[in-house]
DNA sequence: CAGTTGATTTCGAAA
DNA sequence: TTTCGAAGTCAACTG
């Protein structure tokens, strides 16, 4: 990795124009060939970028970009594309190159996924009464997250991190096609998520769908077999 | 803006969880707080960051933190929620800090541009016998975006995206100041747009000013060699 | 000012 | 390989 700061002005052509007035910048320049200009605010986007795989190329400037004060041209292309980021230098304040080698990569807790596989197995938190039917029911408008046997019938979930309305107009499309279904109806429906907003709560509530909130601190608890309800 | 290359594990708990095992790697930490946690290779997301406004707290580790070889500890806090990025160092091999200033922002050439030039270039869209006479024609009070010659006179055009009220009143300024230039009058007024809302076409035609709906894919393609005329 | 939509989205998993 | 959906999405636009 190449991390250099500099005065630079810099442009993209590609999907869209952009153009980036000269100031002064972080670049970074990865092992890949990815191209990164940063400055000192705003989120962890980037001003302008390069997605890899690419490559670059360094230039004297030509006579006018001389003149205006340009010491180098940097010239950044995608292999897969002709999307082109063109970077202006006029002063390096700083280079220097580093080896990092390859990251062993993020382990990521807590997704949807984690949620689903915890909830299948402590299917309890449902309410009494309920076993597990499957994960990933399929239906013709996609997979339902979990199907159960309840006291009452059959049991659809809908699992989301965070609860939204979004969510609860999923549910009631899979209600609807599952309950034409016999040998399934009455199919009740149950929203679960770790965080259920106010309007979702109202809708669901209103169309007879019951929440859950989960708690997945305590559910991975239990899972390790350190129940917490002892 | 600070830089520093170090081995260094990661964990963040917040709206998920996540950790990165030990490796070399950057970390970027900005003006606002903000740090970013980059390998050599991915694209412009960092293997993990904390979002700005956040503060930083640079502790020494604890003693079987030290026993593992942790030398100091960086405890990235978000000031607007509880989440936290914890970064544990092992060893540090480079750090530099710069003053980088605040950044004038990303110029993009959006359809907004795109469409001035092509109008430009394609005048005859106004309708018969025009001929262009300048883009960005220079006023008192702003740039006329588009000026040409038309048969009964000079054609002042106000280009907008969506046309809107807005539009026509900016368009009946300019349309009175150029017309009392003995060399321009009698100047017509023409609002060009993408889609022009009903309220600001009553208007347009209240005051005399045509109205003209342009369609950008149409015009693209008729600029790329590619007319969809014939 | 809040809700909605687009992004040079990126990223991963499943088909 | 392609497609599809989620994201610690973020940022701009619209009402």
């Amino acid at each position: 990795m190449r991390l250099v700061i500099a005065d630079c002005s810099v442009s993209y052509s590609g999907r869209l124009n952009a153009h980036l007035p000269l100031a002064r910048r972080l670049l970074m320049v990865k092992a890949d060939g990815a191209v990164l200009v940063h400055s000192d605010g705003g989120s962890y986007k980037p001003l302008n970028w390069m997605s890899p795989p690419a490559s670059m190329r360094v230039t004297d400037p030509d006579a006018e970009q001389a003149e205006a004060g340009i010491s180098e041209v940097w010239t950044v292309s995608a292999e897969k594309s002709d999307d082109e980021l063109k970077i202006l230098i006029s002063e390096i304040h700083h280079d220097s190159s580093h080896e990092l080698g390859t990251d062993p990569g993020l382990v990521k807790d807590g997704v949807e996924a984690d949620l689903q596989r915890l909830l299948a197995e402590q299917i309890e938190r449902l309410g009494e009464g309920h076993s597990l039917i499957r994960r990933e029911h399929p239906t013709p408008i996609g997979p339902v997250d979990i199907l159960a046997k309840g006291p009452g019938g059959t049991v659809a979930v809908e699992l989301k991190r965070r609860g939204d309305i979004d969510g609860v107009e999923q549910l009631t499309r899979y209600l609807e096609l599952l309950n034409r279904d016999p040998l399934l109806a009455p199919v009740e429906g149950v929203f679960a998520a770790q965080q259920i907003k106010p309007q979702a709560r109202t809708l669901a509530t209103d169309r007879g769908i019951r929440c859950v909130v989960l708690d997945y601190t305590e559910m991975k608890g239990e899972e390790s077999g350190n129940p917490t309800l002892f």
